[in-house]
DNA sequence: CGACCGATCGTCT
DNA sequence: GACGATCGGTCGA
């Protein structure tokens, strides 16, 4: 179990890093704590070029101060006025890129995460989708800004790893206002994983 | 199944 | 004042 450091997310191609977090775990610890799951879904926005991204044409307001912030810093945001959005900035400070967690499959506390979701449809919708996942590991709008090589989120790997057939791709999906780069094949899933959001392919 | 709808509120114009 | 990088529910076929 090995915590990723500031290298791995100063890489400058968020393509590159979108796969090889594929497969990785994201830990929280609060309290003494520890919640975690496999990241089994997630999204690229592709800095000041992609309509799609808070950042797109150096956009600088409150809100995303944070994705100018160094690599390896915790963005999150509030969407439509309950569901706490987790991404991860990568490259370096002042070059907005980021990531977006969307789903991940459970490890470590699945009690805890019960607790903190409450009554669900089914044992998958425990964390899969943005707003689902943080809320199950307990990520808030508190952590905006937190560096991920701290103690209280990181991200660990422990060898899993993926097949690239077992990779795939395809638009990203709530971003049809953001015109032509809307289709873009920035969301990243693992096939045939049971926690991957939206309808199975 | 698929389509649609309400909740809910911070952010940006 | 309008609008979300969502979710969970209902309704009809």
């Amino acid at each position: 179990m090995k915590k990723l450091t500031k290298d791995f997310f100063l890489q400058e191609n968020i393509f590159e890093i979108s796969k090889e977090l594929l497969g990785k775990i994201i830990v929280t610890k609060f309290d003494d704590i520890i919640t975690s799951g496999r990241i089994v879904e997630l999204e690229a926005y592709n800095g000041i070029v992609d309509g799609a991204s808070h950042a797109y044409k150096g956009k600088r307001t409150m809100r995303n101060e944070v994705m100018y912030a160094e690599a390896g810093t915790a963005y999150v945001y509030i969407c439509y006025g309950i569901h706490h959005l987790f991404n991860i900035i990568t490259n370096k400070k002042d070059t907005p890129h980021a990531i977006l967690i969307r789903s991940v499959e459970p490890m470590d506390g699945k009690k805890e995460m019960m607790k903190r979701r409450g009554v669900l449809k089914d044992e998958y919708s425990l964390t899969k989708g943005p707003g689902s996942l943080s809320k199950a590991l307990g990520i808030s709008i508190a952590h905006n800004g937190l560096l991920l090589t701290g103690k209280n989120i990181f991200i660990a790997d422990d060898g899993f790893s993926i097949s690239e057939n077992k990779i795939a791709t395809s638009p990203r999906i709530g971003v049809e206002s953001a015109g032509k780069d809307a289709l873009l094949p920035y969301r990243y899933y693992i096939r045939g994983n049971k926690y991957v959001s939206g309808k199975p392919k």
